[in-house]
DNA sequence: CGCCTGGTTGATTTCATTCAAAAACGGTGG
DNA sequence: CCACCGTTTTTGAATGAAATCAACCAGGCG
């Protein structure tokens, strides 16, 4: 359905599901075809049959719900090894949209295919069910976020957020961030208007906390003034 | 079959873990045992080891994350035949705290025996995962009002939601609801202020489109005023 | 070059929060 | 049954943060 170019090449899996044993890689690679996607384009649209799901192979994906009026709200930005297009339910239609942030490879399943295989292979299963966990946890960070932060905390830890991401394999704190969406984006990632997005990261860049440079390449030069900014984090107990 | 047209919120989803077939019903009612909590009291606190899962089986339960500066955020309300305290990841901690809204009483599951027969029962996987993605899909909704809704929307939002919750098996719309919980944790529901919660609950009841009798005893008056005040839905189908 | 999209900056307005105090509960014990 | 107390709700006034409205600037590209 997306439109896009297809190849049949068969690539790495990734991220979670990488841990995944021989056979049940090999099963997953069957039944998945490659699709490539140009930056700005949509992948899949809310209301539409959801014939297929996909994983992020490479890439980011923003995930998004649209109100009649126009608001927006992208709901998570996809990294690799995340899933899109999850729906259990009766209805076999997709619960939100997704745009190609950057230029993007998916992988494709089809829905039914992978349903069995969900039922047949307990590796895959516990690689899916912990990617929807994540997922949710994140959702439920995002609503305190949304609920009870203010512009500057959101912004901050978004940018920690990203950078953490980032980090190598060694999870080692990276300082130099890649923000490859538009401010609109990141404004309508923290329920923002493009306006207060700009005016916060003027200020951090005031302050001396990043640097902004060329297509979105970032530099956080005063971490502990970020973290400071980030407010309180839910996730340290 | 599911009569209700109208499965999607969080907790009918986690409710239709309880339509289930004989054998695993059985199964579960076996190795559960009975709690009571009196209003008020905290079922389970985020943090604390996850040995145990719970359904409500009468009652009101609050689902919330706090924040070290004591924000909170609730995620959700949960009444009876919703699961709380499912934790699929690695880690063995709840992710949220819940406390009893009205006196409660749940059953719980050892952990264990209950991830195992999750691999050993198709049935509840299959329904669990359903509840997951279903868990997504309405913390992706409840995003979106976070960000974007004002005042009235979100309260109109949430009596509408309460009302349609409490409506009869034949779905048949209810216009007296049962509100049992207090203001602040409305607010801390909808990313309010008690405040604000009384003041605009004030003008609704002042133009007449709903009465607020003791004991939280509320009738909508004025349903398509409310539906107005509650603005696009994203979610009608 | 001029257009167009996206980012910046400024002025103003709006809405919810905050602070504060009074009123209404709801339970308890006399 | 009533008076008392702590808690919750209501109401008011002032504050403040972000949205809105609007203009301007910068870069990319035909």
């Amino acid at each position: 359905m997306p439109v896009a170019k297809e190849d049949r090449t068969a690539e790495s899996t990734r991220a979670s599901l990488k841990a995944l044993d021989g056979e049940a890689a090999d099963r997953l690679a069957a039944m998945s075809r490659t699709i490539t996607v140009p930056a700005g384009r949509t992948v899949m649209m809310e209301g539409a049959p959801a014939t297929e799901l996909f994983s992020v192979s490479s890439g980011i994906v923003s995930v998004f719900k649209l109100m009649p009026d126009g608001r927006r709200q992208i709901t998570g930005f996809l990294y690799p090894g995340s899933f899109l297009g999850v729906t259990f339910n009766a209805e076999t239609t997709y619960a939100y949209s997704a745009d190609a942030v950057t230029a993007v490879t998916l992988r494709s399943y089809p829905r039914r295919n992978f349903e069995r295989l969900l039922d047949e292979v307990p590796g895959i299963r516990r690689a899916f069910i912990a990617a929807m966990a994540d997922e949710l946890t994140e959702a439920q960070d995002r609503m305190l976020l949304l609920a009870h932060r203010s512009a500057s905390e959101r912004l901050a830890c978004f940018l920690l957020t990203l950078a953490q991401r980032q980090a190598g394999p060694g999870g080692a704190p990276v300082d130099a961030v890649f923000i490859p969406m538009r401010g609109s984006d990141i404004a309508d990632y923290l329920g923002l208007t493009a306006e207060t997005v700009s005016r916060t990261l003027a200020t951090f860049r005031r302050k001396g906390i990043v640097v902004i440079r060329r297509g979105g390449h970032t530099e956080i030069l005063d971490r502990p003034a970020l973290e400071a900014l980030a407010g309180p984090l839910s996730r340290q107990i």
